[in-house]
DNA sequence: CGCGATTTGTGCACGGCTTCACAAGCGCCT
DNA sequence: AGGCGCTTGTGAAGCCGTGCACAAATCGCG
């Protein structure tokens, strides 16, 4: 059931994508699953760059690394890449992802659609809290937190999502990590410890706008210069 | 008058800081506000790098683009440079944020604590249903989306999160812009397109956990692999 | 069968970001 | 006052990512 990596076949060993490739290659599957409902059977780099918001040349440059994606002259063929990107990302098969936390946010995550169409499955439910524990959600039913090292072993959960208060996060990682979890999506806003080999992805929603008010403070600046600079965008036309 | 160091009144002059360090900012705020609660007036660049997750040289080159900031052989002010952070982010004054679609993940941001208490006051809720019209969320009204213009205007909304379903987004995206917004923080699984001058960051909870199924099955697939394992390993933190 | 139109794949150069290593500066202790 | 230990700030080197520009490859058509 794991990817072996004999070769012999047309087993596809990855040879260490770039970082940045592996955070591009999901955008690039949604833009395809799109080109794919609209009727498109095959697509050029130009395309589907435009699609997923990228250069061309950088899209054929991050699809060279899958091996021979395209064909010149042509482009590329929408099934067939979806279905090696997907093999690229291990999205093969359903991954079945824990969520812990169903406060407000965990509330919302766990009834999103866009996890189950797009590669996973939310298999189970955590929260420590005993007044939230037995209830449904999207017909899942929330456990105790001590139920997890069953549950991760039963449902073989590798990914899980915290969705806690800050000050339980570290302690809900821990517990994640010693039953057997090996990558985390962390939504709470504090910086997770982990031990190597388990990795970990925030989403900080707080840290996002400050970073565009970081830009509005600078575009609000920049009106009030005369325009002697020439930055790469700039000019908000909108009047006062 | 970006770059005089006259040291006039409060002259809010930025020298360009790298994006790079842009985005970290708000996690040393984050870090500084912790600090700060803990007590702590002073931090060493060491201390505040481990309690934001980074390299400690990488934090000194980011603050030092601040100006001087701290003080050799103590370490930095912890709310002197709380001040000098938020200034620069823009957070001197609360900014106003509009809230489009609330669904299921925007009723959760419309509830979510963080907004308020890291520089963002929510404004106003829209949507496009009628039937969520009306509704109250925390305290506020939602309000029908062509009622944008005039709120935008009255409450001096420069930044909007878009949590609409994908084939709304763009539409809002337009009337956003329209309407004045000059910064958008999209929710929503598909690509924006803006004109220029106007800012746009991305969240996709899909995407986050493809990334992570990727170095889930790279993992899986070293672990079968007896031979070579690469020590080298970016993203975790060393336990303490 | 060959040629031209088209598009991929990639060598190369450039810029930005990261990290090391160390000089410069600051406070404290004697 | 002077030295010593500690910490910041930064020069420099290296790495990664990006984008241009073009050669190689493929298809369609006359």
């Amino acid at each position: 059931m794991s990817q072996q990596r004999t070769g012999t076949t047309d087993g596809p060993d990855f040879p260490d994508l770039p970082e940045a490739t592996v955070a591009r290659l999901p955008e690039y599957l949604r833009a395809l699953h799109h080109l794919s409902e609209d009727g498109h059977d095959t697509v050029s780099s130009e395309g589907l760059a435009a699609a997923a918001g990228v250069n061309s040349a950088k899209l054929r440059k991050d699809l060279s690394h899958l091996g021979r994606t395209g064909t010149r002259g042509v482009g590329y063929d929408v099934t067939l890449l979806i279905d090696q990107i997907e093999q690229v990302l291990g999205l093969t098969h359903r991954r079945a992802v824990a969520l812990v936390g169903v406060g407000n946010l965990g509330h919302a995550l766990a009834g999103y659609a866009g996890f189950g169409t797009r590669g996973f499955r939310i298999a189970a439910l955590f929260d420590a809290d005993l007044g939230r524990v037995g209830e449904q959600i999207n017909g899942l039913t929330v456990r105790h937190i001590d139920e997890l090292p069953e549950t991760v072993l039963q449902e073989q959960i590798a990914i899980a999502v915290i969705a806690t208060p800050a000050h339980a996060a570290q302690h809900v990682a821990d517990r994640l990590v010693a039953a057997g979890v090996t990558s985390v999506l962390n939504f709470a806003p504090c910086v997770l410890n982990v031990p190597e080999g388990v990795d970990v992805r925030k989403v900080d929603l707080a840290i996002e706008l400050q970073i565009l008010s970081f830009h509005e403070h600078r575009k609000s600046a920049l009106t009030a210069l005369p325009a002697v600079q020439k930055p790469q965008h700039n000019g908000a036309e909108v009047a006062s």
